[in-house]
DNA sequence: CGGTAGGGATAGGGTTCT
DNA sequence: TAGAACCCTATCCCTACC
């Protein structure tokens, strides 16, 4: 009797993950009020949100455990091109309410220059998309960098040398911000995990 | 990143109800306070007192309402002690661990005698449970017996033939007590409520 | 500002369907 | 056996009103 079940088409999932890019995960409301989403994700609830983030998170987490066959598959760019315009190459956003105050020019992220580039803004929101993707991932004993490349990979637009940059800023947040570094014994990397 | 989400626990969730018993409801700030509480409960706000007590209410009031419903799901009939052992009499907090070891005269009253046995101690209490199922049933043209009952064996460790005491104490209660009866044109069943 | 009530949103565990 | 979609409800959050 109620809805034979209905499916996610792609533009209803691009949606979802330009929405969690632009509000933050855990902002269904705020996602589904956004007119810029609601009109695609019309007949979706909030709690239809979060269920299929979860999915989503999930499918990218046991992705992560036998990465190394799926890395080898999809040798380059970005991997999957969401038919969807919407958001722009560099990882930035997650606009977070209260956070900005700072309008640091935006534009230079997207350089491609190896060097760690990228504002103070869109350096923190890197910073907080590495957070998301360890807290999401909720490995155990925290996530190697190949883990969160893909968890980003799977869940953003990412610019293409976005591991130089995550690789630079897990280093500094390992270093000097709210991330840990586990050594393993019998794992030949480094899993970082979030303090507290 | 806080608390992922702090469920209750028992211990947590007696003491909620011993002070609600003590002090009433809507007095979270003061229970809190409550030296006798304010250890269990340490880790909650007032908020999350209100809102602990909404749900233990709400959980009552549909279970004894639709209560055959997951009855049928549930094809194990789960351990049902009802009344026929002959065990303790007065009417505990359940889960209740330092508690008291309340030896209040337990002689003659198990025997399943119609008279209305138990001191003046637990008859009181009993009146207070009483009326606490009421208000916390809150159904808006009051509660019948049966639903009396079902509160009280959720949320309390009950003696063998509660059932009994109970119905002894509304009729008390509403020929010259604080309760009021209500008959109802289309039901059967007579409905007991607060004055006032 | 502190407190309570109430509405509503989210997080997670479960269930159902495929 | 697993995965996706969906349900249930405890917990948390926000706002209005003293």
């Amino acid at each position: 009797m109620g809805a034979p079940k209905q499916k996610w088409t792609p533009e209803e999932e691009a949606a979802l993950k330009a929405g969690v890019l632009k509000h933050g995960t855990g902002k269904w409301r705020t996602i589904l009020s956004d007119p810029e989403f609601s009109l695609v994700l019309k007949s979706r609830s909030n709690v239809d949100l979060k269920d299929k983030w979860r999915n989503i998170s999930v499918t990218a987490l046991w992705g992560s455990r036998k990465k190394a066959k799926l890395a080898l598959k999809r040798t380059q760019p970005a991997p999957k091109q969401d038919d969807n315009n919407t958001a722009t190459l560099s990882i930035l956003p997650l606009a977070n309410d209260e956070e900005r105050a700072n309008p640091t020019s935006p534009g230079g992220s997207g350089g491609g220059s190896p060097r760690t580039c990228a504002s103070k803004r869109s350096i923190t929101s890197l910073d907080k998309i590495i957070l998301e993707a360890i807290t999401n991932l909720k490995e155990p004993r925290g996530s190697d960098r190949t883990s969160i490349f893909l968890y980003i990979e799977e869940n953003f637009k990412t610019p293409p040398n976005m591991k130089r940059h995550v690789a630079v800023r897990l280093k500094h947040l390992s270093s000097n911000g709210p991330l840990v570094k586990i050594k393993h014994k019998y794992r030949f990397s480094t899993n970082f995990n979030s303090l507290g």
